[in-house]
DNA sequence: GTCTATACTTCGATAGAC
DNA sequence: GTCTATCGAAGTATAGAC
């Protein structure tokens, strides 16, 4: 549906439009999705404040096209990790990546009472997940075993929720026994994940490496 | 400290501090954090709106009360999972608390951005962690065993981390996978924590019911 | 696409009568 | 402790000139 209810104005690409969604996605990150409002957000764009109602038609429409642009951003590392020669290590890497979780929290705060943006977070995480199963399942495939209990899709519910857990453990300053699972997680990395390039203990030597750069 | 800088009013315990607490717990679960406002709290409570700052010198008082109040009840029924006959399962059930869920999540946003709520969200993280910790300790003495890796408080956040887990992908409608790893929690709980009351497969026996009614 | 100007609403917080 | 009344600031969103 390209034009609801009020065809007053399009939006097309323009540099203003980017500016605004870097704006906002910075107000998030440092004062929360409450400091988006219709003038913060355009003195921070530097732009006039006018042009924010022009470009979205409503504060909730930049909220969304300031999350689409970090969901498809973060898609598209998950899915080179999935690709990448260390899939456990890629998915556990992209998880942890600390600038998104004050980001991923305020969505997550916000997705409860925003109808447009619960349903964009829970398509997203569908999404997510599943690439992440995919990881998995390569990984699993390599060493020749099939999971059955735990199944893999609940082994990736577990594992993906451990990085999780620590951000949000961190960012109310609990860091107790934070360095001994970060060292478990590494130990396990080293011991399940496929062979780093160039790393002689290999117990399976079919992996392609079609690794890209970044 | 009684009076710190503005000794304008004082706000001892009242019925209507405690209705307007109450209203602003219902709007923070009902639409999130960014309705509780002095007039909306005042409406909901049923009270003249200049009596939120006759009771809170600043919304964020009021945020903090609310906090608060929450911060103990749960505390208080740790406690009572620790104290009582299968510490594993009472805390399983305190951390899946639903109602809970949406609350901590609109206070974890509000910490990213205000000092006060995020000192008070940390020392209250500490000390349920600690209760937790506990729990298990009480559990894995009971077995006879002694945890050396992980670690008991390592082993801790890992367990803790799951109900939260579950609760997260809850909130974003993530269903997959949540009945296998709901029943193979209660798998293990069965197996591992105390026996239940009139549970004949008891593998020790000196553990002393000491259950307290809620 | 961008600007000025503005309509309308709601906000936090306070003063002062009762 | 509770009320009426209000200040000054900030909010969303729109109209219309350029």
């Amino acid at each position: 549906m390209p034009a609801p209810t009020k065809p007053r104005r399009g939006a097309p690409e323009s540099k203003t439009r980017i500016a605004l969604v870097n704006a906002a996605m910075k107000l998030i990150v440092d004062e929360g999705y409450a400091a988006v409002t219709t003038r913060r957000v355009a003195a921070e764009a530097g732009v006039n404040p006018a042009l924010v109602h022009y470009h979205f038609r409503t504060i909730d429409d930049l909220f969304l096209a300031v999350f689409r642009r970090g969901a498809e951003a973060n898609l598209a590392r998950m899915q080179a990790a999935v690709d990448g020669p260390q899939p456990l290590r890629g998915v556990w890497e992209v998880m942890s990546e600390p600038r998104d979780t004050g980001l991923t929290l305020e969505f997550l705060a916000l997705a409860n009472h925003r109808k447009a943006i619960r349903s964009e977070l829970a398509a997203y995480s569908a999404r997510f997940r599943e690439l992440q199963e995919q990881a998995l399942a390569r990984v699993v495939q390599a060493h020749g075993v099939t999971l059955d209990k735990p199944s893999l899709p609940a082994l990736t519910l577990l594992l993906s929720g451990l990085p999780r857990i620590l951000a949000m453990d961190d960012a109310v300053g609990l860091h107790r026994s934070r360095g001994e699972v970060l060292a478990l997680v590494e130990e396990y990395l080293e011991r399940y994940d496929l062979p780093a390039v160039g790393d002689p203990s290999a117990d399976d030597g079919d992996a392609e490496p079609g690794h890209q750069a970044d």
